[in-house]
DNA sequence: GTCTATAGCGCGATAGAC
DNA sequence: GTCTATCGCGCTATAGAC
């Protein structure tokens, strides 16, 4: 999101004989209509995926015309690359739980739980991410070549260090990091699923919490982090 | 799919005054090509989504022209309900390794296994329905809401009685089956994260084979079902 | 049954008034 | 900066020849 906006404000015409003052309420304006927009864009992609969100629903979730949208982002594309940089920072930003020391059973059980409460309060960017990925990824490529490949691989060493100490069962990080993945991020994905079947809200607090210690017993377990 | 051919195929006219030969010639040529722009259809909407695919695309996968396609469907929407119908099935299907009559650890090793299975063998048609339950889920709601719920909340009477009879951890049956799902559909839905991050094959049958030991292993010994 | 050609329209994007 | 009005493309769907 960052360069995006950066790039935009860049290369948009500034006053030049109005005040200061003037010139940092333009700022501030700029600032609330781009987070209106991308906002928006966050729901409405996340509900159609690219191809299904329109332009025109965007503009209407966000309270503007459409032309307002594309005076922001020139074009849908560039709105919906926008929207992605932010979750990506999180992504990386919560396997930072992860680390050589912490003990194993702590340091994954925190992971968990973050990425749970993650999905919960962002289902819209957590889906948003799923069909990205599951359309082939083109869009968050150099991303994934990148800091996802660095952090996955410098956090499998910490995994791999708990291994080699007898700390837990020698379990492949990568498979191990995937079955987080999933397993939390299900819950958003697979919401409209689970209310379906279930008959409640996959994201309520006190269902996510159930589903919280589930997963963590599951997996702590598994590793050899829970003897009972 | 076979209501959605059947109800085509009655509609259709018949040829009056040809042979019973001729006929059934025409059945079969019908088969055929409805055969072809199914898998097409599968491959297409797996790859592209409902509002990504273009007729015109899955045309050409099928090697017909857009016009054969909606002789065949009438709309687009009809042609995607037929490729979906064809996945619930083998869904429901796979559960039945879910037996009361069997150990626990063997049901449940043996329905992982045929998941993830199912996961390499079909990654479009699990793509596929991903991307329907994350846009909402409104095509398949009856199902969902009939079989789904059916055999969730029979298969989770297996599971409560397994753990009445102290053969396993009590775990909450509906949050275990959320994680199979999760774990074992990730390889199909997030292929191309994965071929980004790892730079090998998400797909390939060696990194399958340790996929499913290491989620069986994590899963079971995270039941109570390994001891060691 | 399958094709080519085209109708019809929804959408992204832009021009230009305010 | 934000709007209304509109352009023009690309898509679904159909008409009609073979």
């Amino acid at each position: 999101m960052t360069e995006q906006m950066l790039d935009r404000g860049r290369s948009l015409p500034r006053a030049k004989d109005t005040s200061q003052r003037n010139h940092n309420l333009h700022v501030a304006s700029r600032k609330r209509a781009l987070a209106k927009i991308l906002k928006a864009g966050e729901v409405v992609f996340g509900r159609r995926g690219f191809d299904g969100a329109t332009t025109a629903e965007i503009a209407k979730e966000a309270g503007v015309s459409k032309a307002t949208v594309h005076y922001y982002f020139k074009t849908k594309s560039d709105l919906h690359k926008g929207v992605l940089d932010r979750i990506l920072n999180v992504w990386a930003d919560a396997l930072n739980e992860v680390r050589a020391d912490r003990e194993p059973a702590d340091a994954l059980a925190r992971y968990i739980a973050r990425k749970m409460e993650y999905a919960r309060k962002y289902p819209e960017l957590t889906r948003l991410w799923a069909i990205e990925v599951l359309s082939g990824a083109k869009r968050i490529q150099p991303f994934l070549r990148g800091t996802s490949r660095q952090i996955l691989s410098k956090k499998g060493k910490v995994i791999r260090h708990w291994i080699a100490t007898g700390k837990m069962d020698p379990i492949d990080p990568t498979h191990l990091f995937f079955m987080i993945w999933a397993t939390t991020q299900t819950y958003a994905e697979t919401e409209a699923q689970m209310i379906s079947i279930t008959g409640k809200d996959a994201l309520d607090k006190v269902f996510m919490r159930k589903a919280t210690n589930t997963i963590s017993h599951v997996i702590l377990k598994g590793l050899g982090l829970i003897k009972v």
